[in-house]
DNA sequence: TTCCTTGCAAATCGTTTGCATAATG
DNA sequence: CATTATGCAAACGATTTGCAAGGAA
């Protein structure tokens, strides 16, 4: 199945790589739209997951129920606000160790890890100690 | 909001103890569901999604569609296998580094981390290897 | 012209939820 | 008795898919 060019494919990789917020579909879609008005919902899942199959994008699951995408392939760690969902990216030096770790341990083939951290982002932690400590 | 007991929620969570390979929702209610059998799948997952929340059990996203369980909530890694999807577990000394590391480079609160490595499992290099080699 | 891609809508899948009833404390 | 849990079915949100028409090689 050779791969055709389009310009909806293009716009969606472009509008991914001006992002580092790892948007969600329906987010890739809201804003394509701007641009092309009557791209479908389909068209977008379909290329988002063309381009990850490729290899061009990166597909985060990260647990909040949708996917999110990444234009950044190069191998870094994700962490994700438990409070205002918001997905950053988080560059570890021992990410690699854990890799090769994981390579010697395992019996089987490992070819690529998902690193999820999980916890209260700074701006949340900030606005929550500039409100009265109720809670 | 106060817990009461119920037999059903017991049976699952006895379920899930007796299985290290991580079952998703409709294998736990396919199972439970022999020893009672009018357990409903919305019971199962109201049981599951319970447990997770109070931390007996860990609800794990490793992005083939389906949430998996885990009874054993220790800090442990897991494995997919890209070709037969079974789950499997991954103890790495390096994933505590990872963890401190993290905590120390990052502005906000971390409170956990998901790491699941993706491959083939060695059972499927097996099997792929004993075909004749043409795929 | 051939094959890929699109838009649209319907379908699918995993998960959640409303409600009346049953079980727990 | 007050409250939580259940079974059932309907609702939901995210993602996929079938199809006829449009676009790229």
């Amino acid at each position: 199945m050779a791969v055709k060019y389009s310009r909806q494919r293009q716009t969606i990789h472009n509008f991914l790589m001006t992002r580092k917020d790892h948007p969600t579909a329906d987010v890739v879609y809201q804003n394509v739209r701007q641009e092309y008005p009557h791209i479908s919902l389909g068209t977008v899942y379909r290329n988002l997951t063309l381009l990850a199959d490729r290899g061009e994008i990166l597909r985060l699951h990260v647990g909040d129920g949708a996917d999110h995408f990444d234009a950044d392939t190069s191998r870094h760690s994700h962490f994700v606000c438990s409070h205002c969902g918001c997905v950053t990216d988080l560059a570890l030096d021992c990410l690699e160790d854990l890799l090769t770790q994981a390579k010697q341990d395992f019996d089987g083939r490992i070819e690529a890890v998902d690193t999820c951290f999980h916890g209260i982002c700074a701006d949340c932690l900030d606005t929550s100690a500039k409100r009265t400590p109720i809670l």
